[in-house]
DNA sequence: GTATGATTAAAACGTTCGTTTGAATCTTGT
DNA sequence: ACAAGATTCAAACGAACGTTTTAATCATAC
């Protein structure tokens, strides 16, 4: 019953921490859920933190894994510059992907945006390890993908897809009960088309002038500022 | 002394539960940044529950506010139907601008953030009580700039929208961290521009069509589509 | 069958949590 | 000056936390 145990508890963890944040959840409320014994939690991961560690790269890895080799499938179809909606898809769709197939994948999605914002500085090098590959190369693929736009902008953007991302794996229940349940989160290909539409929109615009400052050596270019000008 | 003490305590809340997230802390943690007695906290708000709505609406309410007056004068000189971008200036510049005006400012938008995220069912009410209106009147107001979009893309895209200036709100840090410092997002104007841009973009683009389901009546449009059919 | 190591079980550890208490100390109006 | 209310203080409450310990149970090889 060993490995048994142990999915055991990583699967009551992962949901009660999708469920009610990290923090908020405490090791009897997990072994109670996961009907075993307290002390199993200390022998099968030493300690509580470390279980947060497991619950997190236990998916975070294959999702990552899919990231990549699709871009690699991508670079390869595209002679090395695939267009944004493509990249965007290799991006996104994994993670929906996950997050929309199974029960269990949509809680743990939940809990990978608590890691992501609750994730003090004890989690940080952990987010680093298994991030900083990804972070890499899709804003290498980015890049090529929008050539014209300034390296500054194409992080912002970036920075804003992953909130569009993050959001939707996080917190779509909300956007159902907004929408009556007009708006269907569980609907993976659904979901994808729209992200990907919204956010190759908003990295394929031009590059953002800012009204009153040079931001180098400052056209005088004037857009629609309105009220706060 | 008394009002001294209390936003002292509340300043020290806001500080922490940025920093650390709310469950993480403690109110003796609190007390002891603040340098007040424990006891004051239940005196002067009754339990840490209370606490936290206190931090939160402290600052929540004028900024809210400060979208609507601005949507009301935006409507009053569009005639009724301003421009995409007017209204997501309107919706984004009060929160922005509250977050990266003053250290306590960007400090409180990390913890609304959390907020945010940590709000389990508990806190749900008071978000609904906050945010129904905002919703509501800013809805309405992307409908109107958006006529052509069917009313479930459009809330998806609201959703997007939400996301972009969340995440940017909690977590421009990393954003700082990973351009090595290129990215600003204490600058406001950029920041607002960046956002508005992006999301403007991906709010204006044509409808979403599904590569394969048919969405009604199904036209047979072909959109580029390539590795994920 | 029985010794050995792996796993589970039950109980207790010390600490910290949110909260409460009751007296001490301020403020304020008279 | 003094009573009355508002506020602060130190101390303690019980509960829950993560962790550790000790013993019991299981599997497996000889």
């Amino acid at each position: 019953m060993a490995a048994d145990t142990k999915e055991q508890i990583l699967d009551a963890a992962e949901r009660m921490f999708a469920e009610n944040g990290i923090h908020a959840v405490s090791l009897r409320t997990i072994i109670a859920e996961a009907e075993v014994n307290l002390a199993a939690v200390h022998y099968h991961f030493g300690s509580k933190d470390a279980l947060v560690e497991a619950v997190f790269e236990r998916r975070v890895g294959p999702v990552n894994e899919a990231r990549l080799s699709w871009l690699d499938r991508l670079e390869a179809e595209w002679d090395g510059a695939p267009p944004v909606e493509e990249v965007l898809r290799a991006f996104v769709t994994p993670a929906i992907q996950l997050a929309m197939d199974s029960e269990r994948g949509r809680t743990f999605m939940k809990t990978c945006g608590r890691f992501y914002t609750e994730a003090g500085d004890h989690l940080q090098p952990i987010f680093d390890r298994l991030f900083s590959k990804i972070i890499e190369r899709f804003v290498a693929a980015f890049r090529r993908a929008c050539p014209e736009l300034p390296a500054e902008e194409l992080l912002w953007r970036f920075h804003f897809t992953v909130g569009v991302m993050v959001h939707t794996l996080l917190d779509s229940d909300k956007l159902r009960r907004i929408s009556g349940g007009a708006c269907d989160p569980s609907d993976v290909e659904s979901v994808v088309e729209h992200m990907v539409n919204f956010a190759a929109a908003g990295m394929k615009t031009p590059p953002t002038t800012l009204p009153r400052k040079a931001q180098a050596a400052g056209e005088p270019e004037s857009i629609e500022v309105g009220v706060s000008a």
